[in-house]
DNA sequence: TTGAAAGCGCTAACAT
DNA sequence: ATGTTAGCGCTTTCAA
């Protein structure tokens, strides 16, 4: 076998095999009726040859790139990194399974260029929506372009296909478990609610409260918290009002608060966080968190999505499982 | 405007110009001459319908796809999660400022199935290597197939593009730092060996000991310890020996060497480590670590890639710097 | 400067 | 079951 083969296409096989090309084309592909025999042959020949059929080619003639887009905000990243990260993981794995690629779109704030990029370049079949916001200007410019889109997390929009997991319910029962250690004054920090996740952490953590006969108002609810230095502020405050837990809405909040916990010398609070990556396994005074295999999260939505695309039947909305984990009893 | 214009080409602009597809094709891509006159009103006549080119069938007939692949190791990046993220995302960066696209392929352990089909498939101009080995599949296979690539963090093969830190100059300093404080018993934990950047590190503070006047006989040196037991393992190895300063290889190894460090409830011991990340940022021991700036790293590395693809002059190594970081001093 | 025409490599009617 | 023949939408010689 001489190194320098030029690449060779599908009329050199045809030629070869004295067949035409789209009998070859045929074999190859899966579609259309071609004999055993024939298939046989020409499967052995392109084998041997190390002949890969070009898939722009066949995307042109087929108007399908067999890619996916998987949309990763740039800036929500840097509070929780490894949730975009394994999502992300999850989604090439998926689109692996089924012969799909994956490109990455990165969003900027309200910067959409990069996405609007790629759709309008037609790179992509579909697109993996990583976050969603209340007002979600990713979505509905992919609804307008129709192209189909599935979003990681809850969307208000009920015609929107979902992958998420519930969490409402989930931070319904770490609440409720922490209230069952009898505390008397608890806090929540909460990042923006603007994003969807927040609103329902919320939701879940008022549920808990009512269940076991509170009001929400006895709690201290800091909302619209973002930044290190507005978390670290909060926790002060909660401190100052005497809260004896501290629920957090993400990993960002929770390592902010434990960081200003620590400074203020107090190691009798303890601290919950309403979602769970590595960062916070090894932080002081952390006791219980909802955790989420996020791989299998991510590999839920690219499924999802190549479904969609493949025309397969599929659910609107599918919920991916949580745990709540216990550290240090 | 009507929202559902079917999806104009080429050919559309033409005819309502009046001009040949050729022309219009031009002064597009601006490629070849055009008259300053035509190619205004051609673009404003594009602008004005919102036509976009078609990316796919652009790509067939210049054989090249503005796309670059991203390679990331499926495991090695749950111990490094935010470096090859953050590499990601530098190199999308670099990427859309030069019109390019990313797509990301997962490598898992070695299999390289996926890299080889998105290099067979044509789906991509380059790649990005996001590891280097000391056996190095992936770069043999992309040599072998002619597909121009780069690598981040160093190789071996002088005949590599490559973009990296320089490692061996930080570890060096890093270890020295250590060194000053009068430590006596000093001690080392490192990875795999098989990592490029394991033996610079390695190497990095073999040099300074030297430095120092000492063997490197003198440390307490555990390498090719891989996985959280074999770390801990080694950290109480070390202690015993009568360690007075651990260092550590990674993040991975630090966090586990603090946690070992914790449960034993030692707390006189200092710890450094030789590549930083967020993760480590709230650990207690530790005190100095080597920090390089990822984001950064892989726009350098996205930005040489494409200089190679786009044949503009390139540096066969390009160093991003770092800096030595110190916590509570 | 502009146009005509031949591809790029594959797919999918339609015919045989 | 296989072959023929148009495309898919853009680029690029080669002529004019």
């Amino acid at each position: 076998m001489t190194q320098k083969k030029k690449n060779l296409i599908l009329d050199d096989l045809a030629l070869e095999l004295g067949l035409s090309k789209s009998t070859v084309s045929r074999a190859i592909s899966g579609n259309g009726r071609v004999s055993d025999q024939t298939r046989k042959r020409v499967l052995e020949c392109a084998e041997n040859h190390g002949y890969t059929p070009n898939s722009i080619a066949s995307s042109l003639a087929r108007s399908r790139t067999n890619n996916i887009g998987v949309v990763i905000p740039t800036e929500a990243f840097y509070n929780e990194i490894p949730f975009f990260q394994e999502c992300l993981m999850g989604a090439c794995e998926a689109a692996a399974r089924r012969g799909y690629d994956v490109l990455v779109a990165t969003i900027g704030g309200s910067d959409i260029s990069v996405l609007r990029r790629i759709v309008s370049n037609r790179k992509v079949d579909g697109v993996l929506l990583t976050r969603s916001l209340v007002v979600d200007y990713p979505a509905d410019f992919l609804r307008n372009a129709h192209v189909p889109f599935v979003t990681v997390g809850s969307s208000r929009d009920e015609s929107i296909v979902q992958v998420d997991t519930d969490t409402v319910a989930a931070c319904r029962s770490l609440t409720a478990e922490a209230l069952q250690g009898g505390c008397a004054r608890i806090a929540l920090i909460l990042g923006p609610l603007d994003y969807i996740v927040n609103q329902d952490r919320l939701e879940g953590f008022g549920k808990a409260m009512q269940d076991s006969g509170r009001s929400a108002k006895e709690a201290l609810i800091y909302q619209n918290v973002s930044g290190g230095k507005a978390v670290k502020e909060a926790c002060l405050q909660a401190v100052g009002a005497g809260a004896e837990r501290i629920l957090c809405g993400d990993d960002f909040i929770c390592v902010k608060t434990v960081e200003q916990l620590m400074e203020s010398g107090i190691s009798d609070i303890r601290v919950s966080s309403f979602y769970n990556s590595d960062i916070i396994r090894n932080l002081p005074l952390v006791d219980s968190v909802v955790s989420v295999d996020v791989h299998s999260y991510g590999i839920a939505a690219g499924e999802t999505l190549i479904q969609l695309l493949e025309h397969e039947p599929t659910q609107k909305k599918t919920f991916v499982p949580h745990t709540i984990v216990r550290y240090r009893t």
